[in-house]
DNA sequence: TTTCGCCTCACGGGATCCCGTGAGGTCAGG
DNA sequence: CCTGACCTCACGGGATCCCGTGAGGCGAAA
């Protein structure tokens, strides 16, 4: 059992050194406790299944094998009373308001001083929201057009099958090898890779290549 | 006038988290100073330039604006006497190849436990060379096939006119603006790209790009 | 039940890329 | 001087991608 007062913690980064790194630097505080760390977004999941519930995770959002997104999404899901704060290397418009839509309470960016991360839980444990200044201006750049808020309509999202076919084409597939390793057309491939292109705003496949490596799907 | 005995750092990532994470860990080490971070490499190397030497530097391999690559042989260039102890995410070959062949005198991964980092900047700061385990064997397994035991062939070198090009085309240039925007032909543009596919062991143009977003190039 | 999102498939034409091959000029270093 | 690395340019053919357009099935949500 946790001390009243104290806010339990969980991080997960696919990084040990940075989970040190957090575990040092947010262990200097008395008012967290950090409960365990996972290096990936699995564990994590299975483990809160039949574990005590932290108030607070911190998660990474780029992860191999399942990214903040997902594991964010999973957790708004199974888990609704932990409040997920997302760390994050990027300030990029689309992945923040990605992480919103997922759930996340708070937003903090790792070029911040350590104790807006310290303040950020504070306030995503009871309950506010946080966002750090550069990612509430990337978030408004990203939004010039569309006068909606945050998390109004859906900022980008890729269904599944989006989703694997972009990862296909980031390994250097061709359209006829895709349509062969999914046992579809080929065809349907390029009506995937058109609509991909469609969606993320870019010109051809070097530009889905890149927002594949840059947003982790690889 | 550091005290005898004690090994002087400067820390250089681009990531503030990292830093204070790093700072945080190390200072548990009385044998370990830091007398400064640094946020680029610029900031660096400008710095050093004009004010006392550390015995290490530890550096982050992708960075903006100036990579851990270009730092680091700029630095065994200009002070040699310094030690430099490379410190990244990922454990490719040619990435740990190519810092070694620009000078490291340690690679660590940031995945490893903190007391190997500690151990690995010790190890440096006597002029012995320290990998972790993970590098030493993702090394070996990229060497699978020349028998040059480390830091002999060039591994990826890339020139600069293929550096320029890999960008644009990450950029999702195509091949006639290209041509246009550095007022060649057409057909050097493709020659180029050739090269640069042949050099970097890709498929084709998704491949180009995923190294450049990878390598930080973008 | 009627949308609506998603997945599927088709076709034709133009743009772009991929590949092999060859070659001339410059400039630094042996 | 001659080698080697680099940058430049050419061409032809096949593969692949880009684009517009249209359409049917299916399952979930309203």
């Amino acid at each position: 059992m946790t001390t009243p007062g104290n806010i339990s913690l969980i991080l997960v980064d696919d990084h040990q050194v940075v989970l040190d790194g957090l575990s040092a630097v947010l262990g200097t505080d008395p008012a967290l406790e950090i409960l365990r760390t996972f290096t990936s977004g699995t564990q994590c999941l299975s483990a809160l299944a039949g574990g005590p519930l932290p108030q607070v995770v911190v998660m990474d959002v780029q992860m191999p094998e399942m990214d903040g997104y997902t594991l964010c999404e999973a957790m708004t899901e199974q888990f609704p009373e932990v409040a997920v704060l997302a760390l994050s290397m990027n300030s990029s418009g689309p992945e923040i308001r990605r992480m919103l839509q997922a759930g996340a309470k708070g937003y903090v960016l790792k070029e911040a001083p350590k104790d807006e991360l310290i303040r950020a839980i504070k306030a995503v444990a009871q309950g506010q929201n946080f966002y750090s200044a550069g990612a509430t201006q990337a978030v408004m750049h990203s939004l010039q057009g569309d006068g909606v808020p945050v998390s109004a309509g859906p900022p980008v999202r890729l269904t599944p099958r989006e989703k694997e076919i972009l990862k296909l084409i980031a390994n250097e597939r061709s359209t006829p090898e895709i349509a062969e390793e999914l046992s579809i057309s080929e065809n349907t491939v390029e009506t995937h890779r058109k609509n991909l292109i469609s969606k993320l705003q870019v010109r051809n496949l070097a530009g889905l290549v890149k927002y594949a490596v840059q947003e982790g799907l690889v």
